[in-house]
DNA sequence: AATTAAAATACAATCGATTGCATTTTAATA
DNA sequence: TATTAAAATGCAATCGATTGTATTTTAATT
């Protein structure tokens, strides 16, 4: 099997002419002839000339690729986010590559320092539950490639985000629970490293002091928010006969697990214990009772996170200030937090 | 803010060596003095160096890196594949690109030619509901590229497979409401231009002729299988009054639309229908009734295709005849076919 | 100390496309 | 037809790293 190797050299050897000249007809420059243009483009077409974006990335010094680095694709939050950030993109002729860490910030470091060794133009990310420094995003800032966190970023300030307002939400989640007549209210939620894990726990303890309930530290539970972290915490809170009425989870999927669990144990929800949980997972929809929680919008966030980027690699000479975006995230009224106690 | 732009003649220059020594010193070669590596590797470390694999591709005419080419990342099956894919490709060193063509053939086609310009080493795909024709792979073809089809393969031989016996699972999975006392099974089916949902139409029908039962056309329903087509299907079926007592769905996504609308009319599941999907989503074990539906293997597929891709890049010079290998699947059976009829 | 093999380093071409500047060709004007 | 500006094309350096070959240095041997 012959291989198709054809350069623009080629093409130029082929016609007599010289490869500039070749060049500058294959990306349509006007110092070309249009009938010369059009026997190079019949001949590259012709020859099955296919552009080397390596060679002509190097030499332009962009790649027109933004890299994208998040915790797992499958997670319908992040996909909707990435849905919005491909949308943008393409829209402006950018390349997405996308990357996951799976949590893990070993997988991050180097899915960053890829990033960077390709030459992407720009980087969207939302920070794994191990991360704790940022130290492997300098090799970004070093070399002055823009750079978006949403939903999970950094504390430091500096740099570009695209989140919600987790303390608000937090609190709108646990201020519907009183609503609902909740006194007793376990709190689910994640590595304090991250900033939306602590913003929501923040919102979850000025609802309930705002409302004069109690806040018990024995109350809130820290974990991964595996759905078997849902589980696992829900069975240990029965085990311990700690008195409850109600979870808010920091996320759907241990939300979830605890409905499981409950279920199983004949615990009756709303009736006995309401659930609220946190992004608005396709399948909070259809789990039984289905589940109240907090809808992140995503697709937007996405929109909003590659406008940011893209606007600051359009401006690379003159660095932009970073900036902060807050989007709307708003309560979902479902049967899990049905009727008032 | 002085951007780092720091390259092996830097280094070299700093150092008044040969960038040659350079290079050779930061990729390890056995042809650097012990003392010499050191002191580039300080000196590389001290100045910030970052290899450019634009340039080291380039050069070297290899990227280690494989595209991915898929309907949509959301899809637990496609996600769970792409960790195959990440586990298999990262222990070799390769990186992977992932890539969703949403179901539109236009942008599977420039996707591959992306991919193809930016010289990726070897591609895996799933095509799309769009894709009738091949065409567009050979910008890959002709390059020599290998390419490692998944799942939604093309019909024509010549290329490299990994696949489940689709004729088999959708013989097993109507074989199955057979057993338990269906006869008048409705089928949803996909685009007959893509293999699986051919083969999965052909077992179906397969298993209703060696069960002695008829096999009637408007028990066909052929959509995109979409939730909304699964809902608007059934009630299509409802409203013109058909008689059925089953549906086998050739995903799991218009299985659960299915179960939406009888859950939604107060039809009883299985009692009054039972219901198979296909793929295994999560979502088949939470929703009421929980769905039966076929497990495929996805993180395996994902593997094998990774090994199988990897072997023909490795062996480019001497081109390994095209291999089509199939993996098991299996019925899941669960409470959307509970009780025999 | 001279010889020689081996080890270390340097030189220079190369990957394929882009681009500033120089040169040639074309067409318009006098 | 000569002049000149504009249009078209050509030349050659460049992006940053790699690599085959040549040269120099080192160390081992006699």
């Amino acid at each position: 099997m012959e291989v198709n190797k054809v350069t623009i050299h080629d093409i130029a050897r082929a016609l007599d002419i010289n490869s500039s000249t070749v060049s500058r007809a294959l990306s349509d420059s006007p110092r070309v002839a249009k009938k010369t243009k059009d026997r190079i483009l019949k001949k590259a077409q012709e020859m099955g000339y296919q552009r080397n974006l390596l060679a002509s990335n190097l030499r332009k010094n962009i790649t027109n690729t933004i890299g994208v680095v998040l915790p797992r694709i499958s997670r319908h939050f992040f996909s909707s986010v990435i849905q919005g950030i491909e949308e943008a993109a393409y829209q402006e002729g950018y390349n997405v590559m996308i990357c996951q860490s799976l949590e893990q910030y070993e997988r991050e470091k180097n899915i960053i320092e890829t990033l960077a060794a390709n030459r992407v133009d720009g980087v969207i990310v939302s920070i794994s539950m191990e991360t704790v420094d940022y130290n492997h995003f300098e090799c970004l800032k070093s070399r002055g490639v823009p750079l978006v966190f949403f939903d999970r970023h950094c504390d430091i300030p500096g740099y570009n985000n695209v989140l919600i307002d987790d303390f608000q939400a937090g609190f709108d989640a646990t201020q519907h629970l009183i609503e609902k007549g909740c006194k007793k209210i376990i709190h689910f939620s994640g590595p304090q490293e991250l900033e939306i894990y602590k913003n929501r726990f923040e919102g979850y303890k000025a609802a309930l002091i705002k409302n004069d309930l109690p806040f018990r530290s024995d109350y809130v539970i820290k974990t991964r928010l595996n759905e078997v972290d849902g589980i696992a915490n829900t069975k240990k809170l029965l085990n311990d006969k700690l008195e409850f009425d109600a979870i808010f989870s920091a996320n759907d999927v241990a939300a979830i697990g605890a409905i499981k669990c409950l279920n199983e144990e004949g615990i009756r929800i709303p009736d006995d214990i309401s659930i609220v949980g946190f992004s608005n997972e396709p399948i909070s929809t259809v789990i039984n009772p289905t589940l109240t929680t907090i809808n992140q919008p995503g697709v937007e966030m996405g929109q909003r996170a590659t406008e940011l980027l893209l606007k600051n690699i359009q401006n690379k000479k003159a660095p932009l200030k970073p900036e902060t975006i807050i989007l709307d995230s708003s309560l979902i009224d479902r049967e899990s937090t049905g009727k008032s106690h």
